[in-house]
DNA sequence: AACCGCGGTGAATCCTTAC
DNA sequence: AGTAAGGATTCACCGCGGT
């Protein structure tokens, strides 16, 4: 395991197994023809080449997202955005991007078994002209995915919402394909609801973040909780995993954790090495223990806003403080303004009162028929209408 | 408001204003010229053909998506595509669904003004589709989003994860163009945090879902609160925002309400005639509601210079940064001398941290009494005396 | 010991106006 | 059109060192 090879040195074996004649082998030896637990040196494309038709279970891809960045970046603080600037992501063009989509995806189309899947991460730049290239080569989408981030990076010009999140794509081989999905696995980890096509999980970082002299080893590596879901989803104890664009290994960290085999493509010497020593320190959890760990479920944060987009409080409404000694109009975007002065329903609290803060769900109330209710009231039924 | 017109009575018209003739006539002509508050009858390719250049601040579509739905797809030239449903075929579906998104989208950008935005809505059906097809027209994607359904329908046979979400795409005409993001709005909103990429909204029910006979009247009517908050973030009061797939006028309500102007295509004469029925009971909001919270930068610009001339703040005056890490005094030009350093309070502030920026408003502070205030506070009152 | 403040940082298509 | 200058702008989490 962990053995690094040469694509080279898989050049016999390709010709020997591409084509029909790898239906002919048995399961098993088509198994011990699968550099299982290596990863390939060398372009993905190329090296994918060497692996023979219809062998593998499932593939997962972080391919480059092709970003276009501008400029630098700063922080409010003055501090610099340490952003990818990597060779391996520029492109010249869509088209060329467009290209190269294909070339891979096509590759891992003839890798995979009949009833197979495919997963695919990117975001806005790149996403979308991925999932049209897989759908124009036949994979037929079964899901996208959003990986909602808890910690993301925040949009520091104030330019454009913050980008929260990033879209995974699971698809099939085609429309009559058959495909392995634990239903009941992800529903456990779900605190028996159905697991939803929406996932909050934390970026890397901390200990989990690979390091190299003290900075990050890789740009872009993914949170092992990410795969870990991928795997319990739709491979089997077992499955055969690929990920082209292998980086760090953490699909091979979490494949060896969860008893899958896994085969990586790597370019770049540095990654290997450091993948190499990652998956060699980690061990096989025993079957019992892959079913234990939870997914946590947090409590839903409400913005006063989105009660005002939601017709709870309509904007014009007349809010005030127990005493009425400050009044103030509530205005579309769930502002308040009073004589001149607004703010969010705490900062304008704290304004009129002089106070440091103010909490404005208690604060300000409201007149419903003839009760006087707090903010908050209107919250409570709010959170009753769209609980989960 | 709410009328209903055809199409071809604008034939004329729209001979008249397409082409480069529509720039030379000034904005206020150019409104008269559009038909504000129509449902436009017909095929949206058709009826956005009747619109002139250059005249709408903001595009919302909410496409058909079923690929089976042959009925529903007209190449751009009017003409009819063969609804193709055998499943080796796929190819040439995707491929007619794409002509489709290429002519209405190439008549939204024509339509676009300069400084406009898109907004499409999409499901993994088709929203890679569209977004590619966007991009390889020119639009420049701003952010994905993803309305994230707090009560989704399930997967009722347990084959997939519950698809609880779907994409919308919000681009700008092109790379270099500007478009309006109200910003400060958007973060008053979300409780004083920045808004994220994704969105968490109920799905359209109860009173709000429109009903004929019982029935639903339409099968994919969006909530109010989706449109509410694409409104309030991309676009100013009385901007004109056209809607190319109307249905049941959920993007007019939203419009009427929040005191933007609209136009809407829709073919179906059904949804037209519920349209236009549920636009006519919504009352715009008054004006004091519908104001947001305004950018820092929509504030008359102060130069430093001028606090100075005014006495706000005394030639002399010692000022320094919040850890006092530095000092500096004010000269009577409004620059800041420091130990042989000077500058504008801007670039001695950036110099001496060795940064590449800095907002000397919020950087420099100074003693007003035993207080330490920023000279953002001096700049307050200021604007608040010279007001008009 | 537990808590607090500070510094660092993450797949980012991240400014506007005047001259 | 290009350049220079003004000045607006951040959230969650982790680790460390001091109290």
């Amino acid at each position: 395991m962990g053995q690094v090879i040469e694509t080279k040195a898989k050049g016999a074996a390709q010709v020997a197994h591409k084509g029909k004649a790898a239906s002919r082998l048995t399961a098993e030896d088509l198994r011990k023809l699968l550099p299982l637990g290596e990863i390939l040196d060398g372009d993905c494309i190329e090296a994918m080449r060497s692996l023979p038709d219809n062998s593998v279970d499932m593939v997962f891809a972080d391919p480059p997202y092709n970003l276009q960045l501008g400029g630098d970046l700063n922080r409010p603080d003055g501090s610099h955005v340490d952003a990818v600037t990597d060779d391996w992501d520029h492109f010249d063009s869509f088209r060329a991007y467009d290209e190269f989509t294909r070339g891979w995806l096509a590759e891992a189309r003839r890798v995979l078994k009949p009833n197979g899947s495919l997963w695919v991460i990117g975001s806005y730049h790149n996403i979308f002209r991925v999932g049209a290239t897989l759908q124009d080569l036949g994979f037929w989408i079964l899901n996208d995915i959003i990986w909602r981030k808890t910690n993301p990076m925040p949009n520091f010009r104030g330019t454009r919402f913050t980008n929260a999140h990033e879209t995974l794509i699971w698809a099939g081989m085609g429309e009559k394909s058959r495909y392995t999905f634990n239903y009941r696995a992800m529903k456990t980890l779900n605190d028996e609801l159905q697991m939803r096509s929406d996932w909050v999980l934390p970026i890397c970082s901390g200990a989990e973040r690979l390091k190299e002299n003290g900075h990050k080893a890789h740009p872009t590596q993914k949170p092992e909780s990410l795969l870990y879901r991928v795997m319990l989803a739709t491979t089997n104890k077992g499955d055969v995993v690929l990920d082209p664009f292998f980086g760090t290994g953490t699909t091979g960290a979490v494949a060896k954790r969860l008893g899958r085999e896994w085969i990586g493509c790597e370019r770049e010497s540095k990654y290997r090495r450091v993948a190499t020593a990652r998956i060699e320190k980690e061990l096989p959890l025993d079957e019992s223990a892959i079913t234990t760990m939870q997914a946590k479920r947090s409590a839903p944060r409400v913005a006063f806003g989105a009660l005002v987009e939601a017709g709870y409080v309509k904007p014009g409404t007349v809010v005030f403080d127990k005493k009425r000694r400050w009044e103030a109009t509530v205005r579309a975007d769930g502002s308040l303004v009073s004589n001149k002065q607004d703010g969010s329903i705490h900062a304008l609290g704290a304004k009129l009162q002089g106070a440091p803060s103010c909490n404005g769900w208690t604060f300000w109330h409201f007149e419903d028929g003839n009760e006087i209710k707090p903010l908050d009231a209107a919250r409570d039924l709010y959170r009753l209408a769209t609980e989960d």
